[in-house]
DNA sequence: ATATAGGATGCAATGGAAGTGCATTTACTG
DNA sequence: CAGTAAATGCACTTCCATTGCATCCTATAT
């Protein structure tokens, strides 16, 4: 058995061949990609199936989704051992305003956020927008 | 000139009986609307008047627009003496997953971020979901 | 008061992204 | 090899945002 089939075993995921393909796609990518951009890489197979493969991922803790704001949902691979925990795994994330491009920052965990009375927090976002570290350095 | 009248003077944008109505619906409002919302509470007048007006206030900073992550982007008024400047005037906001409604908790700002180098923030986006205090006093 | 111009409004259409229903194919099990 | 459940592919729908263009309104100049 593969890595990459160590992978989805492991969470439950069934390693179709299209799910392999995917899982190594998002695996080789250092920003976080959209459906539309996994849906040019794999020309020949259909958008529904890519868009089912990552909401499994998603719902298996193999990837986590990321609302960047630019309308377009960003998809990236979660990390060892991560459970998309509030308080544990939860990192930020940052959207170039130049390349276009979405990176997770994975060491840059959420600071904790105080709430007034009676609020109970669930999940959290924090999207920064800028300028990236490659469009700063030309 | 009346109080909605003059805030709008003081934003550069002309106080049309359109804009009025809406400014004051906004301020009105203690949670966060959408466009739709607005559709419903002005049923005779068209969407995309209410879209452009909303769009000048933004533009003007009379309100402020909020990606909470529903997928249909909110509204508010801004503060007094704000500038949507990233630094001391942004704030977080609370989507109740419950009462599906958004706040915003303007005494919040966003906490310092730190970013690794190279990353300039010119805007961040802080988004907390969970449970607010109306739906859980029940 | 009337003409004129620029902005505001209304209507219709477009486009992007997400999501769903259903038929077909594939892969596993007995 | 047959049977079954899941995965895939295709078509269609819905929702929200956005634009083009015609018309209307209002402030200003003559
Ligand atoms: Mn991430
Ligand atoms: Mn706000
Ligand atoms: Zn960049
Ligand atoms: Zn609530």
């Amino acid at each position: 058995m593969s890595d990459l089939e160590q992978i989805l075993e492991n969470n439950n995921v069934k390693p179709t061949a299209m799910r392999l393909l995917v899982l190594q796609y998002l695996l080789n990518k250092k920003v976080t990609v959209s459906l539309v951009n996994i849906e040019a890489h794999f020309h020949n197979s259909d958008r529904t199936t890519l868009y089912r493969t990552l909401k499994t991922f998603v719902e298996n803790g193999v990837a986590h989704q990321i609302d960047d704001g630019t309308g377009s949902t960003k998809y990236a691979i979660c990390e060892e051992n991560c459970n998309c925990d509030v308080d544990t795994d939860l990192h930020l994330h940052f959207h170039c305003a130049n390349c276009n491009e979405t990176v997770c920052l994975t060491a840059h965990k959420i600071p904790h956020i105080n709430l007034p009375e009676g609020f109970k927090a669930e999940n959290v976002n924090l999207v920064v927008k800028g300028i990236c570290d490659k469009c700063n350095g030309q």
